[in-house]
DNA sequence: GCCCGCACCGAATCTCGTGCGGTGACTCGG
DNA sequence: CCGAGTCACCGCACGAGATTCGGTGCGGGC
């Protein structure tokens, strides 16, 4: 993997924080001129680092008003089992991330639904039928604040 | 809030999946007329709908190849208390996310570091001499997979 | 000291974003 | 049934931006 610079950091952070804004800009903000700009961009995306730009939409919006973390525990834990119930669970529309897991549980799925009816009826229907989930339990969430830019951490 | 119709909609999942696809495009892709459709993109955003464009970044890439969650019990269990240590965990540079929930926990963070023994440093250095977090446990996180395009949930 | 590679730049061209006036459908009162 | 008002949409035109390409300076290797 490509050393990253500070210029290739800030493209980064203005990325994160506002995708859509243009390569002229970017460009001006940086100091440097707009096809160097484009052309690192272009480097950072070819080598893996910029994954992909996506908008972020209001759930209440979508009729999502209730979140909750569910949290999974998963029998056999053999490797084709978690994956298959890891796919089920990211594959439901109500589940905006899965993630397996170590400790007491195995998998946690972040669900966005309509009410706690839906949430119930979710759990119910799409979880309890599955025989590799021995038990799962909920938590609702009240707040959730997500940090939108990340920065490289530097080496030790 | 105002409706939102099927069109709405398409756009809605078009810009989750790209948000940098041009407006030409996305006009083409719902079969409408580029200022038709950058009219009812500025609406959605006007209304609140859209709420931000955001690029995404391979973690391994900014040096940041374990993650964890950490779930925190927190007392007292007054508002402002949980405000406060909200605001301290979502500020760390470690931590991509916070959930304040219902349960056994309080809250829930999603971390992202360098190895584990970075983890373990955070962890004492940041959370145990907090005093009203009265305990935490961490879990490694194996896999995390993220469902970028939400779609509205139909009324019931 | 020379050569080569690399990152960067600036200009030119081509595409795209965006405001504006026009147009058709739909609604509602007469 | 008809006419006016409203609203969403469209096409056009102009300004702004994206992208390519040839040129340039700098630093490392020999």
């Amino acid at each position: 993997m490509a050393a990253m610079d500070d210029i290739d950091s800030a493209i980064l952070e203005h990325l994160q924080r506002d995708a859509r804004i243009t390569n002229r800009d970017l460009a001006r903000a940086l100091g440097i001129a707009p096809s160097t700009c484009l052309e690192r961009v272009r480097a950072l995306r070819n080598r893996g680092v910029l994954t992909g730009y996506h908008a972020t939409v209001d759930l209440a919006a979508l009729n999502r008003r209730v979140q909750a973390l569910v949290f999974l525990q998963i029998r056999p834990l053999s490797r084709e089992v978690i994956e298959s119930i890891k796919s089920y669970v990211a594959g439901l529309p109500e589940v905006l991330s899965v993630y397996v897991v170590a400790g007491g549980d195995d998998l946690v799925a972040h669900v966005a639904v309509q009410d706690v009816e839906q949430l119930h009826s979710m759990l119910m229907d799409r979880f309890s039928p599955r025989r590799e989930v021995v038990t799962f339990r909920s938590s609702i969430i009240f707040q959730h604040v997500s940090e939108p830019v990340v920065s490289p951490l530097d080496d030790v």
